[in-house]
DNA sequence: TTTTGCATACCGACCATTCGGTATGTTTTG
DNA sequence: CAAAACATACCGAATGGTCGGTATGCAAAA
């Protein structure tokens, strides 16, 4: 049962990956996943609920990073563990070629159109990140690792801000294979403007 | 001729912009232009090729700017023209309201996944922004306006990435009216930070 | 100057296919 | 044997696309 039910997500995760909601179909599912279409109305009432729990299971394995695993008093150090351990959060659990930047922004937008309630976690989300830098940030500054007159929450916006930005503008640039190490470099020339 | 063929590219961008491209069906693209099917198929070979009119007319009109209407040497005077220059090159062509931030960049993304020719000219656009940003820097540095160890690139990704992950960030925490006032405030702590 | 011929612009009925969804099985499992 | 886990057959609606037709303009021919 629970493990028919994570193949069904799993698969359909990857096609609404690769392409939007309207556009995957019973019939792939049935063929990516061996099942019958009985199979998928046995577990889920529609199609809507599927890419609902599609979603679900994605918030919470893919999106957001859980920022108890690191360092939240020396931001040095909080940069250069960043990237491993985003993607220790990943691995095991999806083929992450197939999870690339491009698809994952667009499942994201796909998601905020469809669901209503989407946009509220995403929000929330996204405040935690900021409120999670911001104390960092605070932290470091009072360790006298950095020194600036710009305010905490205005600062963590411009570490924030990069690490999107980078993933933007690597996709626009088909370079998206170089997004850790653009990113490194981008964090690591803010805090070369703020060091103490 | 000319006319309802604009009439229904314009009336198709703002599907296109609020839906995905299955998402949109001749139905709705009837209802709301007015012309049978026929119509359609007259002036199109296809569905396709309807949003490949489209995604170009839009790329023209909407995406990228023109720098040579901006200062080119001054940073601050680029920075303080920038929005009201952007605005400009767009009003009079469509109901701005619904060219909002979330459906234009939800846009970009179907056309990059659809359109196998679209990346390439995303890229082209994107590097030309970063050059004329380089440019930039350079000459407010060669002014004494900027001073900082960092490279003119490396600088000028900082300011754009900035701009793109402040519009990120925006849609993530629903607040996309202030992309505008949080991008200036950002530039502006950027600003502050290499200044001479 | 009128008529003929043809191209353009558009309509709407029609078509085959595909879609999501349901109703009813059959098999497996506890 | 009963319930859960599927498979199969089928349905109505919607989809993109076609096709024959018409109304209008415009240029060449008479």
């Amino acid at each position: 049962m629970e493990e028919s039910k994570n193949h069904i997500l799993q698969t359909a995760l990857l096609l609404f990956l690769e392409k939007s909601y309207k556009a995957v179909t019973f019939k792939e599912l049935m063929e990516q996943t061996g099942f019958s279409k009985g199979a998928f109305f046995h577990y889920f009432k529609n199609k809507k609920e599927i890419f609902e729990a599609v979603i679900d299971m994605y918030l919470g394995h893919f999106m957001a990073i859980d920022f108890t695993k690191l360092p939240q008093t020396n931001l040095r150090e909080f940069l250069d563990a960043y990237f491993p351990t985003a993607r220790k959060m990943r691995t095991g659990f999806l083929p992450l070629e197939l999870v690339n930047a491009t698809n994952r922004y667009a499942l994201m937008f796909e998601a905020l159109r469809i669901l209503p309630d989407f946009k509220s976690k995403v929000t929330r989300d996204e405040e935690n990140t900021l409120a999670a830098w911001t104390s960092l940030i605070a932290n470091a500054r009072s360790r006298q690792e950095i020194k600036t007159v710009m305010p905490d929450e205005q600062l963590a916006r411009l570490f924030i801000d990069a690490s999107h930005g980078i993933v933007i503008h690597s996709i626009m640039t088909d370079n998206v294979e170089a997004i850790e190490t653009e990113a490194l470099s981008s964090w690591n020339n803010l805090y070369l403007l703020v060091k103490a």
